[in-house]
DNA sequence: TTGCTCCTCACGTCACGTGAGGTGGC
DNA sequence: TTGCTCCTCACGTCACGTGAGGTGGC
């Protein structure tokens, strides 16, 4: 029966011989033999124990979870649940670093569209990525209530023009106006506008809001904390929101 | 101006109250006032910070690293860097979790094919697991090259019954026999079997190999370590590998 | 005898968590 | 005065890495 010392079985198993003491010491691969000189030796089924360890750390689980293996009367039952355990943390594990890695590459896109870059606007970006997803469905709501909107007033138009009834035109606005009015205050109770200079989140006044010159993501408006006059990076922010704050 | 305590900010941003000390420890997060009893005192400034410094650690950057980003002067390129570098990184991370998803999963699957299954045949396994790509590559070589000349025979030999010209057939079997002969020494030098009872990987004899009961995956061979006889698990093992380790 | 390997402390890593024992602030 | 919050040590986490200073084994 060959004897492995420290070094030896390290070299097999690909690990460091601190590696191998420090399993030692935690009790999971103790070496079978010493030498008179109190050196650690190892046989063949230490090292296969060895081999076992390094799978299952391979596998991300944990020493005192390999020593409950590796002790258990009933392996095939403390591995399957182990298994499973591990595999439930390791998806949870992949899903944050999948978010990390959208967000680093948005992060990274974002940074391309601000002229001047500097660290504060840090602070905007992770803002507005974050409040991104509700932004895009107050969005979504808007568009698509403004669309059937859109469609039911041309329609009529159209109609009324073709066989001369005006009034089919006349109460689908009757029908249209109040709900284009209800849409717009809907908008404006749930975006925020973030100033570029001071950094912080403001409600515009309503006149200006609804006159501002604009983009897809941004607003022309006159910021009410330090009175910075430009365009702001549009974000959701229900008015609610703001009032405990202030 | 208004001021917060650690625990107001604390909450302000959703991290501990240890968390806001520890930063202040590190130099990244300095309270700018202190009250007289020697309480941190934070600003609307430090929350901005610290929002920041929280959006950098959720996207993985250490606080080294995010101290480099708040001290610098062109913190564009160096936030730059550090995105670019932290996004291998978390792609490095996210392929070795991957890897371990595959394997648990794997392993798993795996389990269920022993009948009792214990601590033992985890090496099994594991050993089987490491070597499968070169397993795989080893059979569909032997698998290719065997359709190839299966082709060749039954061509050959449709077509000397339906002339009647059999030299066709003749020559086709005069190269076909030793490429096979070839293939199966290829094959026998390239894989190993691992024992269920001893769990040490062997080479059986030639005879033995030639004529045994297999299965896709497994072979009924006599064990030269222990003298097991039974069905034995099929792995990638180069005749050279083991010549050293005797 | 001379390298090389191995031994045992013991501290360092990283971003905090968790008490202990004391005190500020409403 | 009484809770509540905050303060500073200081140790613990997890799987080792990295010396230091000493010794075994060929």
């Amino acid at each position: 029966m060959s004897q492995y010392t420290t070094g030896e079985i390290a070299k097999l198993t690909g690990v460091t011989v601190r590696t191998v003491q420090y399993y030692d010491s935690r009790g999971i691969l103790i070496p079978s033999d010493f030498s008179e000189g109190g050196r650690r030796l190892y046989n063949e089924e230490d090292l296969r124990k060895l081999r076992i360890i390094c799978f299952l750390r391979e596998l991300g689980i944990q020493i005192n979870h390999i020593n409950e293996i590796l002790e258990a009367d009933n392996a095939e039952n403390v591995i399957s649940v182990l298994l499973e355990q591990q595999l439930s943390e390791v998806k949870h594990e992949l899903a944050e670093k999948e978010q990390q890695k959208a967000n680093i590459e948005r992060l990274q896109r974002e940074m391309k569209q601000y002229p001047q870059f500097s660290v504060e606007h840090l602070g905007d970006i992770a803002n507005q990525m974050k409040t991104r997803k509700e932004l895009r469905r107050t969005r979504a709501t808007i568009l698509g209530i403004g669309l059937v909107g859109n469609i039911l007033e041309y329609s009529t138009l159209a109609y009324s023009i073709i066989t001369g009834r005006w009034w089919t035109f006349g109460i689908a606005m009757l029908i249209l106006v109040p709900i284009t009015v209800l849409l717009i205050k809907y908008y404006y109770n749930n975006v925020g506008y973030i100033c570029p200079e001071c950094h912080g989140v403001f409600h515009p006044n309503k006149k200006e809001f609804f006159w501002a010159a604009h983009t897809p993501t941004t607003r022309k408006l006159t910021c009410t904390c330090c009175g910075y006059k430009g365009f702001c990076i549009e974000t959701y922010q229900p008015i609610e929101d703001t009032t405990e704050e202030g």
